[in-house]
DNA sequence: AATTAAGCGAGACGGTACGTCGTGTCTTGAG
DNA sequence: CTCAAGACACGACGTACCGTCTCGCTTAATT
């Protein structure tokens, strides 16, 4: 809460309202014509700021749009159920509901197909947005040990790198089915997916 | 009986040349200067075609690369394990390293970008990238049936089902390790998402 | 009437209905979407032709419009006046209303704008259409020389001189008040006109 | 009371330098390329300024080019001749020399050509370029006036048209002769088409 | 209250790529 | 050998956005 603007601040401070306005209009640009033909021209114009404003805090498309879109992820909840399955299937389904918002799902993938050939960008798309959801993995495994759904794992490394398979596995198995084979995220195809997860292939095709 | 040219057969048929000539550019240019920088100019030149040519037989950039890109897929194949899990790794590592190279992991993302605001190129990525790779799941759970490692489904659907909710996993997921977790795809990550995928969790992380 | 093709003729003939066709779209085309914007491919559509027909028989855009406009400028008469002054002014209107007709204006004035840099074109417009005009000129001084109203030049070399010079005068007076003056070329100013060529300036302002 | 910039007065003003430059590069392309081979682009590059700015101030090739040729035809001045068959002669050298000059005889007669349909572009021509040069008619007469060569014309619409057709008769003749019959513009020619203007033709001819 | 320095809107600027059009040539198969 | 059809290499077109740069005008904090 305390100001760190580190050099003495003189002349006219820059206007808070604009920020808000520039974030919100780049929103719904997004929604409206998407990432491609997008400009910042238009953001600017919806903003009802000049292009320098813009300029001014942001270096370019990218970073724009990867902090007017980081705190829509951050709505996300482990929901409250009784099983290891029920908690992958809610967290599922909350995540397909975000894929569906054009402008998540548009940002998302833009800014993650630019950062393949940014490392900035990819590392600053890891800590804004996706790392911060590995929480809910945690969350998950935590629970289900203390149900005796899943066994206690003591070294740690180990344990992180299972975290991180299964976040892998769920985000990305979520992404592909919502935005590359474009098939419903719903609560039958949840459970198919959970059933896969915590019992394996032999048994859930049996 | 032979003849299914539907329409008029009259003018200059088309160069088939110029086709791979562009497709070779497409890639190359990819490589070179990348997604973003790569302009459909620079891929006429290099390819020593007109740009009218390319724009007679392609929409815009995005149907381009994915024509150019979809070939890569192609290469990937089945290899001759000896056990599901072996098929599983086998597979996860060819399609990890398809994803290293520069002109596949930044061309697939930036259509798949696209693709969320336009559904023909949706359909378009899914016949021409996604839908054909699904063999390398039919061919693996075939090889798994034969082995007595999965059983046989007699409902078609219910079996259609399976097959693309194993494909969303494997893909999806090698896709989020490459590029958004940027960590390795490597044996040891291979075998440990075979592991998961065949046994469940809780065996998996016993 | 005879075939006058000098070497042999083997193959197909070439079509005369073609030629016809041609430069009567040339003339429509000229009319309705002006020189500049007309392309040979138009032509060759209006007249049901393929490029390649209209290609093999006029080098380009210029040659095709100076044939296709040369014989709308033999209409031209010398009127049956009974003064000089009338020959003048009937020889005047004429041209001024071959100047109101689009295709004649826009044709002529292009073709002479082109062959500014094209003194090949230049000789084709003036034999094809300019010289052939002078006539006008010889048998109006003829008739005015009989009535007593002009002396008899002696020195044919001279006279030439003489024709020339109210050739230029009389069709370049015409070209810039209808083409740049943008003014009417009817009966008052074409008397105006004829006046001032007959008695001078100072008489003509009196 | 002085402030008579009729709308808003904001944003960058428009660099002055840059109407030079791009007027000056267009004459040299006139003169090194030609009219039709010369693109605006082309003149872009030569004037050190982007083809933006260009389209900014002129709608095209034709506008662009009649206010690059129409500064040419202010060097015209009237001669400090002593007679009025004297200025005739040196108005119409002058005028005679400036159409020798490539980009002077292709450049007008090129919009001329373009202006037959085009009304808009006949007006430009007839205001920057045309009417500008009437003056020289005016100041002829009214020293011819002076000297008692000419009478006086009291109403002033006559005297307008008298003057309109003097303008039409040399202007046209001269090009005429120039770019159509392709003649020399010299001293005798001169002289003998100022005859001709100022004795009329029965005297002329004698 | 006056000064001052940055922020602000507007929009022109030099660039680059776009997707389309016209040119004149070439390549088919049919006549 | 001609024809209609249309693909081809080339190159200009006029537009859109980029990110930068003036402009003249606020707007606060400092004098």
């Amino acid at each position: 809460m305390q100001s760190r603007t580190p050099p003495a601040r003189t002349g006219r401070p820059r206007s808070a309202a604009a920020d808000a306005a520039i974030l919100a209009a780049t929103r719904d640009a997004l929604v409206e014509i998407g990432w491609s033909r997008m400009s910042l021209g238009d953001v600017a114009q919806r903003a009802g700021v000049a292009k320098t404003t813009l300029y001014r805090r942001w270096a370019g498309k990218n970073e724009l749009v990867v902090d007017a879109v980081a705190e829509l992820f951050d709505e996300l909840v482990l929901p409250d159920g009784d099983s290891l399955a029920a908690d992958v299937v809610g967290v599922v389904l909350q995540f397909g509901e975000l894929l569906r918002r054009p402008e998540t799902r548009t940002a998302l993938m833009a800014v993650v197909a630019e950062s393949t050939s940014d490392p900035a960008l990819r590392l600053r798309i890891r800590t804004a947005i996706v790392d911060r959801q590995k929480r809910l993995v945690l969350q998950g495994r935590e629970r289900a040990q203390r149900r005796g759904e899943l066994p206690y794992e003591t070294e740690p490394a180990v344990a992180e790198q299972h975290a991180d398979l299964i976040f892998d596995v769920i985000a990305g198995t979520v992404v592909h089915r919502a935005l590359v084979s474009d098939g419903p995220v719903d609560e039958a195809w949840a459970q198919a997916l959970a059933g896969l997860l915590i019992a394996g292939l032999p048994t859930a095709m049996a």
